[in-house]
RNA sequence: GGGUCGUUAGCUCAGCCCGGUAGAGCAGGGGCCUUUUAAGCCCAGGGCCACAGGUUCGAAUCCUGUACGACCCA
């Protein structure tokens, strides 16, 4: 393991520890207090006026200072920060000294003895021992903090590259408690979400990632072959198909949380790998799909964050039921001065969007071009708001309209100016759905990439009769941006993917 | 894919225009200091300036390319 100059000194100092008799990775702490019990059993006593607690904390030492023969640090544990106070009277004066010597910013250490009250009214652990857990050999970049007297936390210098930050996410975690708070709320995010779920009668159900065709929704896939069985394989880019065949496999709710794979580009709101949540309700249809979605939603961020309106991008969304409902058609309009609807074909809609000063890709389908000209509100969809009534060529799953076949039941929702879900009422007509793989097929054809290959044993499980239903797919990870304010995707998965260095 | 910007000490940054061989704060090392909290004071360290070429007597600095990243556009 080569060291740079500042890892050899720590090296060494654990060479010293050693040689002192203590082990520098022990087996075992004997921690009695989380830093928030101590605090609060401290508390407690000085209410009551009882003796101050004695108890023992372990964490993380985040700063240290040194002063002759007293010395003060701050040790940290996953509730909170807790100073020690270091006194050569109750330590003795060796075990001070090795504190001084061999202990560093970043070190796991554990400490007993009695909780007590600084001059300046800091509670502090009064320490009567101090003991290495586990040396870090490399520092920790922890920036030093200051509190002014309006509480307001300044921090000098913190680790704050992007990219070494996702490199680097354990120290990320480590140093930026922000960071860390980030995850606990897409943690309790997902879990509002299963809550409500499972209140709701919906079975949480897993399905193959490994898919021998892939489908339900329009993307590239990463793919992988089986040795042993001789097949290519390939990593799902949506659950629809497998969660849909349970509806006629008689389960009437089900819903998937689980990852999703795309081989498409990397952005703000894109992720190779992101978490998908989709549902799936028989017996109901878009509407109910739209009230199922907002409730659900709004339920999360009451739960996540006690509130309907929740902070984004410097606005306020209002997250509170009934959300709005516009057209696909009125909302494009509206936005760009253009009707799609009455340039039915992609020569005379790419026309039209050129002469207004719109990019119309000379290889774009009419379902693509529809797409684009979506893309120029979505910014603009701040508040919640479901999108509905889509063409029936950009949505090969959904039903058609009963009064307009050349659309279908299908909204996509969006918020914050990002789409964050998708819904349909859900096709269960084998013949109807057959044609419309076909069509993608030759669709395909023509734009080569984002291809939609029929899957027969999809159509045979709806032979056997799919009950109506509605079905809802959201992107976790976009939520999870929502309701941290966070502006990148990033910010909100642990370990995103970017491009291996050398 | 295109454009713009960035990459200098463990961390956060300055230096680059206008070329003369590297700076600060924090962290770390050696001292002083028994209630500090961005503790303070004294001393001494620490760099393949992302990488590879080019121009030049001389390049962190100017030019070209590559890698990685950020932002914008497609």
């Amino acid at each position: 393991m080569e060291l740079n100059e500042l890892e050899q000194q720590r090296f060494e100092k654990m060479s010293r520890l050693q040689e002192a008799g203590h082990s520098p990775y022990p087996h075992r702490s004997h921690r009695s207090h989380t830093v928030q019990a101590a605090l609060a059993d401290f508390e407690a006593a000085e209410k009551t006026a009882t003796e101050a607690p004695v108890v023992t904390v372990a964490g993380r030492i985040i700063s240290i200072r040194v002063m002759g023969k007293v010395a003060f640090a701050h040790i940290e544990d996953g509730s909170g920060k807790l100073q020690l106070f270091l006194r050569q009277n109750e330590l003795g004066e060796e075990a001070l000294a090795l504190f001084k010597k061999v202990f560093d910013l970043g070190d796991f250490a554990e400490a007993h003895g009695v909780l007590m009250r600084t001059r300046t009214g800091e509670i502090s652990l009064q320490a009567h021992t101090v003991t290495m857990l586990a040396k870090a050999i490399t520092p920790l970049p922890i920036p030093k903090e200051y509190e002014g007297h309006d509480g307001q936390l300044t921090r000098y210098s913190a680790f704050s590259d992007v990219e070494e930050r996702f490199r680097q996410r354990y120290a990320d975690l480590a140093v930026n408690a922000e960071v860390r708070e980030i995850f606990r709320t897409r943690s309790r995010m997902i879990s509002a979400l299963r809550t409500w779920l499972d209140e709701h009668e919906y079975l949480e159900v897993e399905t193959p990632v490994l898919q021998p065709i892939y489908g339900g929704a329009a993307a590239r896939p990463f793919t992988t072959y089986h040795n042993q069985l001789k097949q290519q394989l390939y990593l799902r880019i949506s659950f629809e198909l497998y969660l849909k065949r349970l509806l006629v496999g008689m389960y009437e709710r089900v819903y998937e949380i689980g990852r999703d794979f795309r081989n498409e580009g990397v952005s703000y709101k894109h992720n190779p790998e992101f978490t998908q949540l989709e549902l799936y309700c028989a017996y109901t249809d878009l509407q109910g799909m739209m009230e199922t979605t907002e409730q659900m939603i709004a339920y999360t961020a009451q739960h996540v964050l006690g509130t309907y309106e929740i902070p984004f991008k410097g606005q306020l969304i209002n997250l509170t039921p009934p959300w709005r409902r516009i057209k696909l058609r009125d909302i494009i309009l509206t936005g760009t001065g253009i009707d799609y609807t009455t340039f039915p074909d992609a020569e005379s809609l790419r026309t039209v969007m050129r002469q207004r000063g719109y990019d119309a890709a000379s290889t774009a389908s009419w379902g693509h071009l529809v797409d684009n000209l979506l893309s120029e509100v979505e910014p603009s969809l701040i508040q919640p708001t479901f999108v509905y009534d889509y063409p029936i060529e950009i949505s090969p799953l959904a039903k058609q309209k009963s009064d307009d076949p050349t659309h279908v039941e299908r909204f996509e929702l969006f918020i914050g100016g990002m789409e964050t879900g998708n819904a349909f009422t859900e096709l269960n007509d084998p013949f109807e759905q057959e044609k419309r793989f076909v069509n993608m097929g030759t669709e395909q054809a023509d734009e080569d990439d984002e291809s939609h290959p029929m899957d027969e044993d999809y159509l045979r499980a709806m032979k056997y009769g799919m009950p109506p239903n509605g079905g809802f797919g959201m992107g976790i990870d976009r939520l999870a941006m929502l309701l941290t304010d966070k502006h990148s995707i990033r910010e909100v998965l642990l370990y995103p993917h970017l491009r291996a260095k050398e």
